[in-house]
DNA sequence: ACGCCCGCCTGTAAGC
DNA sequence: TGCTTACAGGCGGGCG
């Protein structure tokens, strides 16, 4: 599942590879990876336009464009983009959009279970951001910069810290990969009462979301067992490999040796050590 | 406002 | 072997 590192890893990516390339043409398959505007709409504001940059919100990509417009990329559970060297190279199944380049090169954006989507926004306000990110919370990495900062995203509230960590609107980036890993780093357990933190427990917490992302994002992020994300050239991530406790059921914790629990919570799965996490 | 649950999807794997 | 069922989970929407 595409998180902060994976998208981060993908933004890197994207800057280096198409950064001042200009999208010729776009093309469009299904109804559901552009849903808020028309296509039609989408690909006349595409087409023609610059990449000036890459920029990345939470799980958001933002690729800005010369025509002061951004193309905002969500991957959600199983989106893709892959970068072709031309129209020869075989789509992979799965393909919903291609935004061919002035280069030749088309980048194709590919998702089995189309829970993602594209749109072109103009970004607007102090922060140039797109409306619909407007109720995004502090990125985990970017502006989530000091313990004070967590503090008052968790605000002392009756949420369990899972619940609140995987919010978009509390903190932008985190998903139940990375949520599980940094509570684990943190030794707290997933579904302990934000107003139950001490001001110490907050910054170890702080530290453990910034460690693990950073150390993630150097692994270029994790790719799981049904291999949904990759990045532009295809290539898995190397973070799995690092894991503690997600997806570990069963299997030793690193910190203590004791078995790794699954718990079954808001209809979602969590990872946790009963032993080292509080 | 908060805390839930559901619907949206398909590929994979477990169970019978 | 072949079918059914459960599960993965981000996010928007809805409900009490």
């Amino acid at each position: 599942m595409p998180e902060l590192p994976e998208v981060e890893t993908l933004r890197r990516g994207l800057a280096a590879a198409v950064g001042g390339a200009r999208i010729v043409s776009v093309e469009v398959q299904g109804a559901r990876t552009v849903r808020r505007q028309p296509v039609e709409g989408l690909a006349a504001r595409l087409a023609g336009a610059r990449v000036d940059g890459v920029h990345r919100r939470g799980k958001y990509l933002l690729v800005l464009l010369d025509t002061a417009e951004v193309l905002v990329v969500h991957l959600r559970m199983s989106g893709q983009l892959r970068l072709a060297g031309g129209p020869a190279e075989p789509r992979p199944p799965h393909t919903h959009a291609v935004l061919a380049l002035d280069d030749g090169r088309e980048l194709r954006f590919v998702d089995p279970r189309t829970f993602g989507e594209l749109f072109v926004s103009a970004p607007a306000g102090r922060r140039r951001l797109p409306s619909e990110l407007a109720g995004l919370g502090p990125d985990a990495l970017g502006e989530l910069r000091t313990p004070a900062h967590l503090g008052v995203a968790l605000g002392g509230r009756r949420r369990r810290l899972k619940d609140l960590l995987t919010d978009q609107r509390v903190v932008a980036g985190l998903g139940s990969i990375y949520a599980d890993e940094a509570l684990h780093a943190a030794g707290l357990r997933f579904d302990r009462r934000a107003d139950t933190l001490s001001v110490d427990e907050v910054a170890t917490l702080h530290r453990a979301i910034r460690r693990t992302l950073l150390a993630a994002i150097r692994a270029g992020g994790s790719t799981l067992g049904d291999g949904q994300y990759v990045d532009l050239a295809g290539r898995a991530g190397r973070y799995q490999q690092r894991h503690r406790v997600y997806g570990r059921e069963g299997l030793a914790c690193p910190g203590c040796r004791a078995p790794v629990e699954r718990a079954r919570w808001s209809g979602r799965s969590a990872f946790f050590c009963p032993a080292c996490q509080r």
